[in-house]
DNA sequence: CAGGTAGCAATACAAACGTATGGTTCAGCA
DNA sequence: TGCTGAACCATACGTTTGTATTGCTACCTG
């Protein structure tokens, strides 16, 4: 047998490539020429990895979601004790919202690859599933909640997730285009949540700032 | 002078080419040639309206958001009298997630434009205001509603209204991807609407579905 | 009725694209 | 030590792309 190397150490080059390229210019811009420059490879190596371009956009996807899943369950394990379900779903919330400039990228080709999956049903099933987890972890949150009365235990932790996922996922275009400031969006979470979550030991809901002044 | 046309509606057959590629094959996918074969004209008729690519595009964006614009007045005031602040933001809502081929259609245009507008500064404005007007449209309902005691009095209107926007737009992809069918879609809606709006003539939020069976 | 110009259509063109092909190199087992 | 096949690289090919160019046609104006 002749000469080993890491596949998929290779494969991963190449896609955090393809995420600089579609978070900097779009996805409809990349080209496998460029996908090889960014990563400092040539033209006939990303052929030798990927058969067609489809396969290296699939990867790219498939990989950063991945990623991103991985970075959520570390920075949900490094909170500090003990981790309420109001304070996860905000954890959630900030790793969603484009604050920082990685954070941007990783935001921006996920966008980009939503809006592929529109009309590229291959790409599709890859977002249903990553939604559906999201979910799924969302939902045992507010039945948390619930259990420990933080929330109305009449409403339905499915459907109250469903609006707190969607609320996350609908801030981030908005973050992107610059219609808000990441903190402007991580306030309109918090006022969702003033209105899911009722304040620890009281009947009603306290209405306003989650800090009083 | 020579003979005249119409040049507005010349531009409207070709921007309405350009949105059925988009929707049936991505923003990516339109050439100038495929929109002239799908607006039924030449490719030099195209180039006579429009002298680069990106003005084609921006003016199919600008039509967008102008027709929609046009329809939504029109539906809202099509509705029975007297529209409830909540019925007009449900109207909003039916109007925004895609239930029909034609609507599909338009959301996945929209959407994709969205995506562009995160790496093409030029089409962000275009953005930027549409969801400035439609969020603008919301916070007068909102007021209207607390006006009449339906919501609490103490939540800040913009915020109440950022947050509905957020929820309505937010589905739109998930509608297009198939993880949620148009139904669902408005029944998160309908149930972040119950959490926002007391029941008429009742104190406390009456929990579960709109109608009682 | 003359003619100038708006309204096209046809074609050309260079660039960039995805993919295919052929060859070179060299690690690793026999 | 030889040789086999994985790991490339370079280049070529045919298409498609946006845009430029050229020229014809027919209508409105003077």
């Amino acid at each position: 047998m002749p000469r080993k190397v890491d596949h998929e150490q290779r494969r991963r080059r190449i896609a955090e490539a393809v995420w600089t390229i579609v978070a900097l210019r779009g996805l409809e811009a990349v080209s496998l020429r460029d996908i090889a420059a960014e990563a400092g490879v040539s033209l006939g190596q990303v052929q030798h990895y990927f058969r067609t371009k489809e396969q290296v956009l699939r990867y790219a996807g498939q990989r950063l979601v991945e990623l991103a899943g991985e970075e959520l369950r570390r920075s949900l394990a490094a909170r500090p004790e003990p981790p309420s379900p109001r304070s996860t779903i905000r954890a959630i919330a900030e790793q969603t919202v484009p604050a920082t400039p990685e954070r941007r990228l990783g935001a921006a080709v996920w966008y980009a690859f939503v809006t592929r999956a529109v009309t590229a049903p291959e790409l599709a099933a890859l977002i249903r599933e990553a939604w559906a987890g999201t979910h799924a972890l969302i939902t045992d949150e507010v039945r948390a909640a619930q259990r420990a009365r933080q929330v109305a235990t009449g409403l339905d932790p499915a459907e109250l997730a469903a609006t707190l996922q969607t609320v996350v996922d609908g801030l981030v275009p908005q973050v992107l285009v610059g219609y808000r400031t990441p903190a402007e969006a991580l306030a309109v979470v918090d006022r969702h949540l003033d209105l899911v979550f009722r304040p620890a030991g009281r009947p009603t809901a306290r209405l306003g700032g989650e800090a009083p002044r």
